[in-house]
Formats: C-alpha cells, sequence, structure tokens
DNA sequence: GCTGTAACGCAACTTGGAGTTGCAATGGAT
DNA sequence: ATCCATTGCAACTCCAAGTTGCGTTACAGC
C-alpha cells in the first residue's frame, strides 16, 4: 500500500524510463511480434541500457505484460442509442477503433505470436474481450425489448457475430480494416439477427 | 528430379524415421506452440537423435513448414447440392473438420504462435485460404443464377461471413468448434446474404 | 550550489537451446 | 556375408536470457 509516501524521490527519471520501454516494447511487439522480441532490441530502442530493463521487470514475459498492463484506458462506453442498427455500429467502430490503434495492435500481435499464455497478455485478453462483451449484452437485450429483433435472441451469439468479421480480417486474411469493415460487420449480424439466425438454441 | 533411380536404397529406416518426426513436430506444436517448440524436444518425442534432425532439414523453420507441407491431402471438394443452404453446411462442416483435424490445429498453431512468416508455413497457409476460398466462390455463383440469392451478393464476402465465426471461436474465445458451429455458422451467412447485406459494393 | 542516494550504465559472467562437426556404430539391400 | 548410407554420440560455437558487482549519473532536499 502507500508506495507514494515513503519513496516519494526520483520520480522523474524513472517515469521518463517507463514510458520509454513501453513505447519501444509496443512499437517492437508489432513489428517483431512476441517470438522475435529480443529484451536488448527493447532496450536499444528506449535508449536504455539492458541491465535497467531487469531491474524494473522480472523477465521478458513481465515486461510485455506491463506494457500492456492498462487496456482500462482504451475501455469504451456501451452505447444506447435507442436503435439496434446504430448501437451496433457504434460498438463495431469501437471494435475496429481499439484494434487498429497501437495499444490494440500491440496486444493482437502479443495474443497471436506465442504470448498467448502468459499471465498479463492473459488477463488483458480477458478484459478486453469477456468483460467487454458481458458489459455489451444489455444493448441487444433491449432491442429484443423494444421488438427490434426477435424474441429469443441470443445476446452473446450476436456480439460474436459482430464481431467476428473484424477479427478475421485483422488475423486470418490482412484485408485493410476501418470504418467500412464496421458497417459491413453491423449490417451482417443486424441481419442474421432479424432473420432468427442466432437465437438461444 | 528422378531422384528414385539413383538412391534407390535405405528407403525403409529414412521414411519411418520421417513419418516418426513429422508426427512429433505436430505434436508438439498443437501442444506447445511454435515458440516453445524446441528441436531436442521433437527428437526426444520422435525418439531420435538431435543430430539426425539436423541432417535431414536445415532448420527448424524447415522442420516444421515440412511437416505441415502437403495440406492438400486435407483438400475437399467444392459441393454442388443444388441448394445453397446444403452447399453452404457443406462447406462450413469441412472447414470444421479440417481445422479440428491434428493437422489443421497444428496449422493453426503454427500460424499463431510465432511462425506466420515461415516461408513454409506461409505457403500452407495460402493453399488453405485463397486457393480454397476461390474455388468455393462458384457455389455463390450458382446460387445467385438459380436465384437463391439478391442479385450483386459478392461471392467473397459471402464466404468470409461463411468462415469468420469459426476462425472466431477457434482462435479468440476457446469455445469448443463442431458440427453445431457449422450449422450456425452457414444460417447466419445465409441470412446475412438473403438481406442482402453481403452485396458487392 | 552542494550533497546524498536511488536509479542507471557497464562489463563480465552463467545458462540453455540453435546449429555444426568428426567419428563410431548399425542396419537394410544385394 | 558384405557394403555403405544413415544414425547415434560427444564436443564443440553462437546468441539471447537472465545475473552480479561496481562505478557513474542525476534528481530531491537543504
Amino acid at each position: 500500500m502507500d508506495s507514494e509516501s515513503h519513496r516519494p524521490r526520483q520520480v522523474g527519471r524513472g517515469a521518463k524510463v517507463r514510458d520509454a520501454v513501453h513505447a519501444a516494447t509496443l512499437a517492437e511487439l508489432v513489428e517483431k511480434g512476441y517470438a522475435a522480441l529480443t529484451v536488448e532490441g527493447v532496450a536499444l530502442r528506449a535508449g536504455v541500457h539492458k541491465t535497467t530493463l531487469y531491474r524494473r521487470w522480472a523477465d521478458r514475459e513481465s515486461l510485455v505484460a506491463d506494457a500492456l498492463a492498462d487496456l482500462s484506458a482504451m475501455d469504451v462506453p456501451i452505447p444506447d442509442t435507442g436503435s439496434i442498427e446504430s448501437d451496433l455500429r457504434e460498438l463495431a467502430r469501437s471494435l475496429v477503433r481499439m484494434m487498429t490503434a497501437p495499444k490494440g495492435r500491440a496486444l493482437l500481435a502479443a495474443m497471436f505470436s506465442g504470448a498467448a499464455d502468459v499471465p498479463g497478455v492473459a488477463e488483458a485478453r480477458r478484459q478486453v474481450f469477456d468483460d467487454r462483451f458481458r458489459r455489451a449484452e444489455p444493448v441487444v437485450a433491449r432491442a429484443v425489448e423494444r421488438g427490434e429483433l426477435p424474441e429469443g435472441t441470443d445476446p452473446s451469439e450476436l456480439l460474436k457475430a459482430l464481431a467476428a468479421p473484424v477479427y478475421f480480417r485483422l488475423l486470418v486474411t490482412g484485408d485493410p480494416v476501418d470504418e467500412i469493415t464496421a458497417e459491413r460487420a453491423a449490417l451482417l449480424a443486424l441481419a442474421a439477427a432479424r432473420a432468427g439466425a442466432l437465437r438461444r438454441r
């Protein structure tokens, strides 16, 4: 607890180094992936000596985990526009924005280049997926109540149908992901839901 | 060229070793991923000495690439049942079968744990995705001609909509992927296409 | 502006897996 | 039974991870 009170000194240098290292780690993740990320490479890019990294972070995994730590800063509010169409569009757009931002791209790079089971990365994944999905489910529930979607529409299935095309392009094909992708994903999920293809089993 | 004629001897031992090493490589890929795959680990599992691997394969990358080489054996015929619904169902089912089979799981593990840019792996990916997608496009074209789908439906978009939920579960969530997944993916893609959400822009 | 101390730079380690080499042992085809 | 390609084995080099001891720098407080 209160780490501020008994170590009030030397915050300037430390903070600068930490930020530089975080930025360097994210950049290396995006450029080379986790497998090819070396501690010396990060140190060099951050303009810092290797030993300094090992004094502040336990190992390579901690380094990456910490750089990805506060994904909560990227967390977006859940829309409630009164229309399922614009709600879904908004959800898709913020997903695209998140995953094309540097931190999102670094998270993807980490998760899909060998760091999937690193504790910190797995936690970041949970934060971005599970939590976000759970928080978005009321959007679907409200649409069902308003009669915009068929009774029995599965919120989880609909949200997965919304996100799947975006991730498919990000991970499998390598097609550009932009607002048009979000738009089409929203329309696709909406059409399927209206047709009753996303009902609870 | 004719490698059979001037090296007719010693095929028995070599073939046995090759098969054992291939199997061991695929197993290690699935269990640990590419990043954590060690040559000594493969050698140990295959019951073979490390040096033997380095004499038959140039390096770790070649080892993995060769183990994944003949994905053509997994290639499935393109359905033409006369109905887009059963065609899509069949496509989704064979996709699920392919990706839950040992070789498919190993391919996924290789592609998404650090070996994405290894030449042989990239080629296998191309073979499984691009080629297969291109070959499946006539299925959609025929359905449009039959009037089952709206004019202007984009074959590529429809096939991506079909595959996306499957890969989403395989790669992002870790939900089980089975016939039900295939069924739902087919219904989802079909509903979206019928609603005109997958038209060419 | 001076000083004390925490944080940093530096060099020299150990460890472990990739990849190599020379030589001895083995086993299948003839 | 013999031959020789293939395999087993041990002893290497190389590189990045991670560690340690000590000298150096730069900020906080006075």
